[in-house]
DNA sequence: CGCGCGATCTGGCTTGAGCCAGTTACTGGC
DNA sequence: GCCAGTAACTGGCTCAAGCCAGATCGCGCG
């Protein structure tokens, strides 16, 4: 990677802004100075102060907002998700999913939307997963919006074998009473006992960002998760799809020999 | 989030240039057309096409080599790191890090350099989760960088109690012997039990660009590892800084009742 | 009093021009 | 045959100008 050149105009004026915001001179909330007026006070082109914003904007340091200004980004709360979310004990305490439990926990409303349930064939890497054909209509997939205080916050897709919740509210209803997804399955003879997660990161599609009102410069968390009874037999596949920067993960687990 | 206009010349251009990235009409490694070709073939500005092609960098689908042109990105093979890394069995049957027994195993070969090692006064996560004082140096600090076929993948920053580890390698040599890093905690009598990971991910700053040389449109995950041994006390706390594009996590855990 | 319109802020996007800086391939001299 | 120089590509960055669009506030009319 080829160290570009520190001096030139944008990155000059960027690199000021971004100590102005470590050092705290920019607090978080303040906001910036107008386009015009950098390039004013810096004597450069508004499109090259407007490139030194557009590079901060990237870092995910400061929001920008038509019409209004730009805006040092105000750290948000986490919500924290780890293995703990699929337990018994907390789904029968609660009664309710492990988002809702979260979710509540930082003192913010839940909802849940169940925008479809379809019958169709698996993505590869599910199938795999599950075990099942590919090439096929052999799971139902079922589209899951999280929000906390009305922000959608993540997405989760989650896939399960159509022969085993096809006479289930699974298989059928947005409505899964209580205790929620698991709580289901443990109806159906699968009791959650392990799970797998796998976890990348990547920039947002166009669809995302809209869907989940991604600011610039917000990563995804993409965690495939896969639930496995106690027969060791996986029996349901979720993909979540989360802002990076409202959620995080937190698992804790123990080390085999 | 506004719903920006879709029939933008920039956004125009790049939705086709996706849509041809998509369809496979680019493959992967392909040539785009240079900013000159697509802005006289689109019958637009110049800077127009290069905001598109900055479009598709920011997320990711596209490489930019100066003087050489934009290619369509590659998949990268991805390093898969889970609990799975801290086993004392792998330790002792390859006798290396549990990073380069990953590595190796995708076929790569693995280069680690400690670039220092010093005592510090510890960030405060770090002090938390470690249970030291926050205000004063009481904790050792190795900064560790990894390379896989000489490329910069990750980078690890790890604190341990300055007192439990004075007399030993792990507070005055980069060069851990058999078994690296947990071998040595075996040694002063932590075996490693349990681990808890806090994931998130997030933009890189342009520090963590220029050291690891990441890519535009790559986002980094951001582990905070905390080691644990059989009394269940804390012994070692890890920041790991990851390349998202080379490197995913791969965790599988039991659910606790 | 209240509503609406407009002035004037803000950022969003495009144009066309110019010059700089890597990369590559050709070509001519040795 | 080799190497150096150069021409002709590539993207990188900046400028100056113009018009569009969202936000906000105040003023004046009803």
């Amino acid at each position: 990677m080829a160290p570009v050149d520190d001096q030139l105009p944008s990155r000059r004026l960027a690199r000021e802004l971004r100590t102005a915001i470590a050092t705290g001179d920019l607090q978080p909330g303040a906001k910036l100075p107008s386009e015009r007026t950098l390039s004013a006070e810096y004597g450069v082109a508004r499109n090259t102060a407007r490139e030194a914003i557009r590079l901060l904007a990237e870092e995910g340091l400061v929001t920008i907002e038509h019409g209004r200004g730009v805006f040092v980004r105000r750290k948000r709360r986490l919500m924290r998700f780890g293995a703990g979310r699929y337990s018994r004990a907390l789904r029968e305490a609660t009664g309710v999913s492990p988002f809702r439990a979260e979710v509540a926990k930082q003192g913010l409303t839940a909802r849940t939307d169940c925008r479809s349930i379809t019958r169709v064939i698996p993505p590869p890497d599910v199938a795999e997963r599950l075990g099942v054909d590919p090439s096929a209509e052999t799971v139902v997939r079922r589209e899951n919006w999280y929000f906390a205080d009305e922000e959608p916050v993540q997405l989760g897709i989650t896939y399960a074998p159509w022969d085993e919740v096809a006479d289930s509210v699974v298989g059928t209803s947005a409505d899964l009473g209580p205790g929620s997804l698991y709580a289901r399955f443990a109806d159906l003879g699968h009791e959650i006992t392990r799970v797998r997660e796998e976890v990348t990161a990547r920039m947002p599609t166009p669809e995302e960002v809209d869907g989940l009102a991604i600011p610039d410069g917000v990563p995804v968390l993409d965690v495939l998760h896969t639930g496995i009874d106690e027969q060791d037999r996986p029996f349901e596949v979720t993909r979540f799809i989360m802002r990076a920067d409202l959620n995080g993960l937190d698992y804790q687990m123990p080390v085999e020999d």
